[in-house]
DNA sequence: AAAACATTCAACCGCAGAAGC
DNA sequence: TGCTTCTGCGGTTGAATGTTT
Protein backbone atom coordinates (compact mmCIF):
# COMPACT_ATOMS: atom_id res chain seq x y z
CA UNK A 1 0.00 0.00 0.00
CA UNK A 2 1.43 3.14 -1.01
CA UNK A 3 0.86 5.99 1.17
CA UNK A 4 -0.60 8.83 0.00
CA UNK A 5 0.88 12.06 0.35
CA UNK A 6 -2.01 13.90 2.24
CA UNK A 7 -1.36 11.61 4.96
CA UNK A 8 2.72 12.39 4.76
CA UNK A 9 3.77 14.57 7.89
CA UNK A 10 6.46 15.98 6.07
CA UNK A 11 4.28 18.27 3.65
CA UNK A 12 2.49 19.91 6.35
CA UNK A 13 -0.61 19.07 5.12
CA UNK A 14 -3.73 20.15 7.58
CA UNK A 15 -4.74 16.58 8.88
CA UNK A 16 -6.03 15.06 12.00
CA UNK A 17 -8.83 14.51 14.20
CA UNK A 18 -11.32 17.37 12.65
CA UNK A 19 -9.53 19.46 11.28
CA UNK A 20 -12.54 21.36 10.58
CA UNK A 21 -12.59 23.71 7.24
CA UNK A 22 -13.20 26.88 8.24
CA UNK A 23 -15.97 28.79 6.01
CA UNK A 24 -13.19 30.87 3.97
CA UNK A 25 -11.21 27.61 3.23
CA UNK A 26 -14.82 26.36 2.13
CA UNK A 27 -15.31 29.66 -0.01
CA UNK A 28 -11.96 29.50 -1.36
CA UNK A 29 -11.41 30.69 -5.18
CA UNK A 30 -10.33 27.50 -6.14
CA UNK A 31 -14.00 26.03 -5.22
CA UNK A 32 -15.36 29.30 -7.07
CA UNK A 33 -13.51 28.17 -10.51
CA UNK A 34 -14.95 24.80 -9.80
CA UNK A 35 -18.12 25.85 -9.65
CA UNK A 36 -18.03 27.59 -12.83
CA UNK A 37 -15.88 25.20 -14.86
CA UNK A 38 -17.09 21.60 -13.47
CA UNK A 39 -14.90 19.11 -12.01
CA UNK A 40 -14.48 16.87 -14.86
CA UNK A 41 -11.06 18.41 -15.86
CA UNK A 42 -9.72 19.17 -12.19
CA UNK A 43 -7.01 17.33 -10.78
CA UNK A 44 -7.84 17.09 -6.95
CA UNK A 45 -4.05 17.61 -6.22
CA UNK A 46 -3.55 20.66 -7.83
CA UNK A 47 -6.79 22.10 -6.26
CA UNK A 48 -5.42 21.22 -3.34
CA UNK A 49 -2.34 23.37 -4.15
CA UNK A 50 -4.46 26.43 -4.76
CA UNK A 51 -6.69 26.12 -1.41
CA UNK A 52 -4.55 28.53 0.79
CA UNK A 53 -3.96 26.26 3.92
CA UNK A 54 -2.42 22.95 2.81
CA UNK A 55 -5.06 20.57 2.00
CA UNK A 56 -4.58 17.30 0.02
CA UNK A 57 -6.50 16.65 -2.72
CA UNK A 58 -8.47 13.92 -1.59
CA UNK A 59 -9.66 16.18 1.32
CA UNK A 60 -10.50 18.67 -1.33
CA UNK A 61 -12.89 16.40 -3.52
CA UNK A 62 -14.57 14.97 -0.18
CA UNK A 63 -15.55 18.70 1.20
CA UNK A 64 -16.52 19.55 -2.47
CA UNK A 65 -18.81 16.45 -3.20
CA UNK A 66 -20.37 16.79 -0.19
CA UNK A 67 -20.41 20.40 1.04
CA UNK A 68 -19.26 22.96 -1.62
CA UNK A 69 -21.32 21.54 -4.53
CA UNK A 70 -24.13 23.73 -5.15
CA UNK A 71 -26.15 20.94 -6.70
CA UNK A 72 -26.84 19.12 -3.28
CA UNK A 73 -30.01 19.47 -1.00
CA UNK A 74 -30.30 20.26 2.69
CA UNK A 75 -33.81 19.15 3.06
CA UNK A 76 -34.76 16.22 5.24
CA UNK A 77 -35.21 13.23 3.01
CA UNK A 78 -38.41 12.51 1.93
CA UNK A 79 -40.28 9.13 2.57
CA UNK A 80 -40.03 8.36 -1.45
CA UNK A 81 -35.94 8.66 -1.24
CA UNK A 82 -36.27 6.72 1.83
CA UNK A 83 -37.78 3.84 0.04
CA UNK A 84 -36.10 3.87 -2.49
CA UNK A 85 -32.67 4.06 -0.72
CA UNK A 86 -33.98 0.96 0.75
CA UNK A 87 -35.02 -0.55 -1.85
CA UNK A 88 -31.40 0.07 -3.66
CA UNK A 89 -29.85 -1.33 -0.88
CA UNK A 90 -31.52 -4.46 -0.88
CA UNK A 91 -30.64 -4.53 -5.04
CA UNK A 92 -26.60 -3.70 -4.74
CA UNK A 93 -25.74 -3.51 -0.88
CA UNK A 94 -23.65 -0.81 0.90
CA UNK A 95 -22.93 0.86 -2.76
CA UNK A 96 -23.43 4.31 -2.07
CA UNK A 97 -21.79 5.73 -4.97
CA UNK A 98 -24.35 4.07 -7.11
CA UNK A 99 -27.62 4.85 -4.86
CA UNK A 100 -26.43 8.05 -4.69
CA UNK A 101 -26.36 8.43 -8.37
CA UNK A 102 -29.87 7.57 -8.45
CA UNK A 103 -30.76 10.56 -5.72
CA UNK A 104 -30.14 14.17 -7.16
CA UNK A 105 -28.89 16.46 -4.84
CA UNK A 106 -27.48 13.64 -2.59
CA UNK A 107 -24.40 12.33 -1.55
CA UNK A 108 -23.06 9.68 -0.77
CA UNK A 109 -21.93 10.68 2.56
CA UNK A 110 -25.71 12.07 2.62
CA UNK A 111 -27.71 8.93 2.45
CA UNK A 112 -24.91 6.81 4.56
CA UNK A 113 -25.34 8.63 7.19
CA UNK A 114 -29.16 8.66 6.46
CA UNK A 115 -29.14 4.95 6.50
CA UNK A 116 -26.73 4.23 9.49
CA UNK A 117 -28.67 6.84 11.79
CA UNK A 118 -32.58 5.94 10.51
CA UNK A 119 -33.09 3.94 8.11
CA UNK A 120 -30.98 0.87 9.23
CA UNK A 121 -32.73 1.52 12.91
CA UNK A 122 -36.34 1.78 11.27
CA UNK A 123 -35.67 -1.55 9.34
CA UNK A 124 -34.50 -3.43 12.96
CA UNK A 125 -37.80 -2.12 14.82
CA UNK A 126 -39.61 -3.90 12.28
CA UNK A 127 -37.59 -7.21 12.59
CA UNK A 128 -35.65 -6.59 9.97
CA UNK A 129 -32.21 -7.37 9.46
CA UNK A 130 -30.41 -4.66 7.79
CA UNK A 131 -27.96 -6.31 6.39
CA UNK A 132 -29.98 -9.20 4.36
CA UNK A 133 -33.14 -7.43 4.38
CA UNK A 134 -34.43 -10.78 5.79
CA UNK A 135 -36.34 -10.98 8.61
CA UNK A 136 -34.75 -11.62 11.73
CA UNK A 137 -36.88 -14.91 12.65
CA UNK A 138 -35.94 -16.35 9.36
CA UNK A 139 -32.28 -15.94 9.46
CA UNK A 140 -32.22 -17.64 13.01
CA UNK A 141 -34.47 -20.64 11.56
CA UNK A 142 -31.97 -20.64 8.80
CA UNK A 143 -29.17 -20.79 11.28
CA UNK A 144 -30.65 -23.34 13.14
CA UNK A 145 -31.09 -25.64 10.03
CA UNK A 146 -28.18 -25.68 8.27
CA UNK A 147 -27.27 -28.52 11.00
CA UNK A 148 -23.40 -27.67 10.98
CA UNK A 149 -23.00 -26.62 8.06
CA UNK A 150 -22.83 -23.20 7.99
CA UNK A 151 -23.19 -20.70 4.90
CA UNK A 152 -21.23 -18.35 6.49
CA UNK A 153 -17.57 -18.74 6.94
CA UNK A 154 -16.70 -19.91 10.20
CA UNK A 155 -14.96 -16.14 11.15
CA UNK A 156 -17.93 -14.48 10.04
CA UNK A 157 -20.67 -16.50 12.04
CA UNK A 158 -19.62 -15.50 15.03
CA UNK A 159 -20.48 -10.88 13.97
CA UNK A 160 -23.10 -12.12 12.35
CA UNK A 161 -24.90 -13.64 14.75
CA UNK A 162 -23.58 -11.12 17.21
CA UNK A 163 -25.31 -8.35 14.78
CA UNK A 164 -28.75 -10.03 14.45
CA UNK A 165 -29.08 -10.65 18.12
CA UNK A 166 -28.03 -6.99 18.50
CA UNK A 167 -30.72 -5.33 16.28
CA UNK A 168 -32.95 -7.84 17.75
CA UNK A 169 -32.67 -6.34 20.68
CA UNK A 170 -33.50 -3.04 19.43
CA UNK A 171 -36.70 -4.66 18.04
CA UNK A 172 -39.64 -3.94 19.91
CA UNK A 173 -41.27 -6.94 21.44
CA UNK A 174 -44.66 -6.91 20.02
CA UNK A 175 -46.07 -8.84 17.43
CA UNK A 176 -45.42 -7.98 13.50
CA UNK A 177 -47.79 -5.99 11.94
CA UNK A 178 -50.21 -8.29 10.67
CA UNK A 179 -50.60 -8.55 6.72
CA UNK A 180 -53.94 -8.80 4.77
CA UNK A 181 -52.29 -11.72 3.08
CA UNK A 182 -51.17 -14.31 5.49
CA UNK A 183 -50.60 -13.70 9.01
CA UNK A 184 -48.56 -17.03 9.83
CA UNK A 185 -46.14 -15.43 7.51
CA UNK A 186 -43.16 -13.36 9.12
CA UNK A 187 -41.75 -12.53 5.79
CA UNK A 188 -39.67 -8.87 5.44
CA UNK A 189 -42.05 -8.07 3.02
CA UNK A 190 -45.46 -8.29 5.30
CA UNK A 191 -43.31 -6.10 7.97
CA UNK A 192 -43.02 -3.23 5.31
CA UNK A 193 -46.38 -1.54 6.25
CA UNK A 194 -44.73 1.91 6.47
CA UNK A 195 -43.74 1.35 2.46
CA UNK A 196 -47.30 -0.33 2.19
CA UNK A 197 -49.22 2.58 3.73
CA UNK A 198 -47.22 5.11 1.94
CA UNK A 199 -49.56 7.39 -0.29
CA UNK A 200 -46.77 7.09 -3.02
CA UNK A 201 -47.67 3.44 -3.25
CA UNK A 202 -50.65 4.08 -4.74
CA UNK A 203 -52.97 1.49 -7.45
CA UNK A 204 -50.84 2.41 -10.22
CA UNK A 205 -47.92 0.97 -10.95
CA UNK A 206 -44.70 2.69 -10.72
CA UNK A 207 -40.99 1.87 -11.29
CA UNK A 208 -40.74 1.92 -7.15
CA UNK A 209 -43.06 -0.86 -6.87
CA UNK A 210 -42.03 -2.70 -9.55
CA UNK A 211 -38.43 -2.80 -7.42
CA UNK A 212 -41.01 -3.52 -4.19
CA UNK A 213 -41.86 -6.94 -5.96
CA UNK A 214 -38.14 -8.10 -6.54
CA UNK A 215 -37.70 -6.63 -2.80
CA UNK A 216 -40.03 -8.74 -1.39
CA UNK A 217 -38.71 -11.82 -3.51
CA UNK A 218 -35.57 -11.51 -2.43
CA UNK A 219 -36.65 -11.44 0.98
CA UNK A 220 -37.93 -14.54 1.05
CA UNK A 221 -35.83 -16.65 -1.16
CA UNK A 222 -32.30 -15.59 -1.36
CA UNK A 223 -29.51 -13.37 0.93
CA UNK A 224 -29.05 -11.00 -2.08
CA UNK A 225 -31.02 -10.55 -5.02
CA UNK A 226 -29.09 -12.70 -7.85
CA UNK A 227 -27.20 -10.60 -10.64
CA UNK A 228 -29.90 -10.31 -13.13
CA UNK A 229 -32.75 -8.71 -10.45
CA UNK A 230 -29.95 -6.32 -9.77
CA UNK A 231 -29.54 -5.28 -13.14
CA UNK A 232 -33.50 -4.79 -13.25
CA UNK A 233 -33.55 -3.56 -10.20
CA UNK A 234 -31.35 -0.42 -11.53
CA UNK A 235 -32.83 -0.50 -15.00
CA UNK A 236 -35.82 0.42 -13.36
CA UNK A 237 -35.25 3.31 -10.69
CA UNK A 238 -33.06 4.47 -13.86
CA UNK A 239 -35.64 5.25 -15.50
CA UNK A 240 -36.91 7.74 -12.86
CA UNK A 241 -39.77 9.47 -12.57
CA UNK A 242 -40.03 9.84 -16.20
CA UNK A 243 -41.37 6.16 -16.47
CA UNK A 244 -45.31 6.24 -18.03
CA UNK A 245 -47.14 4.47 -15.10
CA UNK A 246 -50.46 5.68 -16.22
CA UNK A 247 -50.72 3.81 -19.33
CA UNK A 248 -50.92 0.16 -17.25
CA UNK A 249 -54.07 -2.14 -18.07
CA UNK A 250 -57.01 -1.60 -16.44
CA UNK A 251 -57.17 -5.81 -15.65
CA UNK A 252 -54.30 -4.98 -12.91
CA UNK A 253 -55.42 -5.92 -9.56
CA UNK A 254 -53.35 -4.50 -6.99
CA UNK A 255 -52.11 -6.81 -4.67
CA UNK A 256 -53.18 -7.00 -0.82
CA UNK A 257 -49.88 -5.88 0.17
CA UNK A 258 -47.63 -3.73 -2.44
CA UNK A 259 -50.29 -2.57 -4.59
CA UNK A 260 -48.95 -4.89 -7.32
CA UNK A 261 -50.80 -6.92 -9.86
CA UNK A 262 -51.64 -10.29 -9.49
CA UNK A 263 -49.51 -12.50 -11.29
CA UNK A 264 -52.56 -14.08 -13.35
CA UNK A 265 -53.35 -10.25 -14.34
CA UNK A 266 -50.17 -9.88 -15.45
CA UNK A 267 -50.12 -13.25 -17.57
CA UNK A 268 -53.21 -12.02 -19.22
CA UNK A 269 -52.26 -8.47 -20.04
CA UNK A 270 -48.61 -9.78 -22.18
CA UNK A 271 -50.39 -9.05 -25.24
CA UNK A 272 -51.49 -5.76 -24.43
CA UNK A 273 -49.01 -4.20 -22.71
CA UNK A 274 -48.08 -0.78 -23.88
CA UNK A 275 -44.04 -0.61 -24.56
CA UNK A 276 -43.93 1.65 -21.96
CA UNK A 277 -44.73 -0.83 -19.48
CA UNK A 278 -42.47 -3.36 -20.40
CA UNK A 279 -40.51 -2.75 -17.86
CA UNK A 280 -42.70 -4.42 -15.73
CA UNK A 281 -43.18 -7.34 -18.25
CA UNK A 282 -39.39 -7.56 -18.33
CA UNK A 283 -39.01 -8.51 -14.98
CA UNK A 284 -41.90 -10.88 -14.75
CA UNK A 285 -40.35 -12.40 -17.76
CA UNK A 286 -37.03 -12.72 -16.30
CA UNK A 287 -38.11 -14.20 -13.43
CA UNK A 288 -40.54 -17.22 -15.24
CA UNK A 289 -37.30 -18.18 -17.10
CA UNK A 290 -35.05 -17.39 -13.86
CA UNK A 291 -37.76 -19.36 -11.46
CA UNK A 292 -38.27 -22.19 -14.51
CA UNK A 293 -39.20 -24.55 -12.13
CA UNK A 294 -42.09 -22.66 -10.45
CA UNK A 295 -45.46 -22.53 -10.73
CA UNK A 296 -47.10 -20.06 -13.09
CA UNK A 297 -48.32 -16.92 -12.03
CA UNK A 298 -51.56 -18.27 -13.38
CA UNK A 299 -51.75 -20.58 -10.49
CA UNK A 300 -51.01 -17.98 -8.20
CA UNK A 301 -53.83 -15.37 -6.74
CA UNK A 302 -51.07 -12.81 -5.55
CA UNK A 303 -47.52 -11.94 -6.14
CA UNK A 304 -46.93 -13.01 -2.99
CA UNK A 305 -47.98 -16.99 -2.90
CA UNK A 306 -45.60 -16.71 -6.34
CA UNK A 307 -43.03 -15.37 -5.04
CA UNK A 308 -42.71 -17.66 -1.80
CA UNK A 309 -43.95 -20.83 -4.13
CA UNK A 310 -40.39 -21.29 -5.10
CA UNK A 311 -36.60 -19.79 -4.02
CA UNK A 312 -35.14 -18.78 -6.90
CA UNK A 313 -32.83 -21.20 -8.97
CA UNK A 314 -30.60 -20.58 -11.31
CA UNK A 315 -30.91 -22.57 -14.23
CA UNK A 316 -28.79 -26.17 -14.58
CA UNK A 317 -27.70 -28.33 -16.75
CA UNK A 318 -26.98 -26.06 -19.50
CA UNK A 319 -25.70 -26.72 -23.11
CA UNK A 320 -21.80 -26.07 -23.21
CA UNK A 321 -22.28 -24.11 -25.63
CA UNK A 322 -24.64 -21.46 -24.09
CA UNK A 323 -22.03 -20.91 -21.39
CA UNK A 324 -20.12 -18.27 -23.49
CA UNK A 325 -22.76 -16.37 -23.25
CA UNK A 326 -22.53 -12.61 -22.15
CA UNK A 327 -24.74 -10.51 -20.25
CA UNK A 328 -23.98 -7.55 -22.40
CA UNK A 329 -25.42 -9.63 -24.76
CA UNK A 330 -28.67 -9.04 -23.71
CA UNK A 331 -30.71 -5.46 -23.26
CA UNK A 332 -33.47 -4.32 -20.81
CA UNK A 333 -34.39 -1.82 -23.37
CA UNK A 334 -37.81 -1.54 -25.05
CA UNK A 335 -38.51 -3.88 -27.65
CA UNK A 336 -41.29 -2.68 -30.42
CA UNK A 337 -43.70 -5.11 -29.10
CA UNK A 338 -42.89 -3.25 -25.87
CA UNK A 339 -41.67 -7.31 -23.92
CA UNK A 340 -38.23 -8.72 -23.67
CA UNK A 341 -36.95 -11.06 -25.96
CA UNK A 342 -37.30 -14.75 -24.20
CA UNK A 343 -34.10 -15.62 -25.39
CA UNK A 344 -31.97 -13.08 -24.56
CA UNK A 345 -33.50 -13.77 -20.71
CA UNK A 346 -32.52 -17.04 -21.31
CA UNK A 347 -29.06 -15.68 -22.63
CA UNK A 348 -28.80 -14.41 -19.07
CA UNK A 349 -29.63 -16.67 -17.40
CA UNK A 350 -27.51 -19.33 -18.79
CA UNK A 351 -24.72 -17.15 -17.82
CA UNK A 352 -25.37 -16.69 -14.35
CA UNK A 353 -25.52 -20.88 -14.07
CA UNK A 354 -22.51 -20.78 -16.30
CA UNK A 355 -21.15 -19.17 -13.27
CA UNK A 356 -21.26 -21.94 -11.30
CA UNK A 357 -18.32 -23.50 -13.07
CA UNK A 358 -15.76 -21.43 -12.34
CA UNK A 359 -14.73 -19.88 -8.94
CA UNK A 360 -17.37 -17.96 -7.80
CA UNK A 361 -15.03 -15.19 -7.38
CA UNK A 362 -14.15 -15.41 -10.63
CA UNK A 363 -17.96 -15.44 -11.41
CA UNK A 364 -18.54 -12.82 -9.06
CA UNK A 365 -16.07 -10.66 -10.58
CA UNK A 366 -17.27 -11.31 -14.36
CA UNK A 367 -20.81 -10.65 -13.73
CA UNK A 368 -20.26 -7.27 -12.31
CA UNK A 369 -18.09 -6.26 -15.16
CA UNK A 370 -21.16 -7.27 -17.14
CA UNK A 371 -23.56 -5.23 -15.24
CA UNK A 372 -21.28 -2.18 -16.16
CA UNK A 373 -21.07 -3.10 -19.20
CA UNK A 374 -25.00 -3.62 -19.80
CA UNK A 375 -25.46 -0.06 -17.66
CA UNK A 376 -22.57 2.33 -19.06
CA UNK A 377 -24.59 4.55 -17.64
CA UNK A 378 -24.04 3.73 -14.09
CA UNK A 379 -20.21 5.26 -14.86
CA UNK A 380 -21.41 8.72 -16.29
CA UNK A 381 -20.36 11.44 -14.61
CA UNK A 382 -22.85 13.22 -12.55
CA UNK A 383 -23.66 16.21 -13.58
CA UNK A 384 -22.68 19.18 -11.11
C1' DA B 1 -29.48 23.55 36.25
C1' DA B 2 -26.59 19.96 35.38
C1' DA B 3 -25.21 15.45 34.36
C1' DA B 4 -25.98 11.47 31.57
C1' DC B 5 -27.31 9.58 27.54
C1' DA B 6 -28.56 9.48 22.59
C1' DT B 7 -28.25 11.14 17.98
C1' DT B 8 -26.37 13.45 14.06
C1' DC B 9 -23.10 14.20 10.62
C1' DA B 10 -18.64 16.13 9.02
C1' DA B 11 -14.22 14.47 8.79
C1' DC B 12 -10.94 10.94 8.71
C1' DC B 13 -8.92 6.39 7.58
C1' DG B 14 -7.55 2.52 4.92
C1' DC B 15 -7.91 0.09 0.90
C1' DA B 16 -7.87 -0.64 -4.04
C1' DG B 17 -7.76 0.37 -8.88
C1' DA B 18 -6.36 3.58 -12.48
C1' DA B 19 -3.17 6.53 -14.46
C1' DG B 20 1.25 8.43 -15.22
C1' DC B 21 6.13 8.18 -15.50
C1' DT C 1 7.56 -3.60 -16.01
C1' DG C 2 7.52 -1.64 -11.71
C1' DC C 3 7.05 2.24 -8.87
C1' DT C 4 4.61 6.42 -7.55
C1' DT C 5 0.75 9.27 -7.45
C1' DC C 6 -4.05 10.20 -7.98
C1' DT C 7 -8.76 9.22 -7.28
C1' DG C 8 -12.79 7.03 -5.47
C1' DC C 9 -15.18 4.32 -2.24
C1' DG C 10 -17.04 2.41 2.06
C1' DG C 11 -16.48 2.12 6.96
C1' DT C 12 -15.45 4.37 11.29
C1' DT C 13 -14.78 8.03 14.54
C1' DG C 14 -15.78 11.62 17.63
C1' DA C 15 -17.21 16.54 18.31
C1' DA C 16 -21.36 18.97 18.42
C1' DT C 17 -25.97 19.03 19.45
C1' DG C 18 -30.27 17.48 21.27
C1' DT C 19 -32.99 14.97 24.70
C1' DT C 20 -33.91 12.82 28.96
C1' DT C 21 -33.40 12.16 33.79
Amino acid sequence: MVKPTCCDNKLNMRKGLRASWAEDEKDASTFSYLSKHGTTTAHWSSVSRKTGPKRCGKNCRLKWNNYVRSDLSNESFTQQEEELIIKLHAAVGSRWGLIAHQLPGRTETDIKNHWNTKLRKKLSEMGIDPITHKPFSQILADYGNIGGVSRFSSSDTPKYIGTITRDLKKAPNKPQPSTTTSPSSSSASASYTFLSNSPLLSHTMSPVQNINKMYANNANTSQSLDLLSQLQAISLVTQGPNSDTTSLPSSYNTDAFFGLPSPKAVSLSHSSMSPSSSTYTNINNAEKVANNNSPSPDQCSSWRDFLLEEPFKPAQNQAPDQQGTNLADFSLTDHDDGVMQCNEIQAAASTLAASDASSFLDAMLHQDADMFLTFPGLMEEPLY
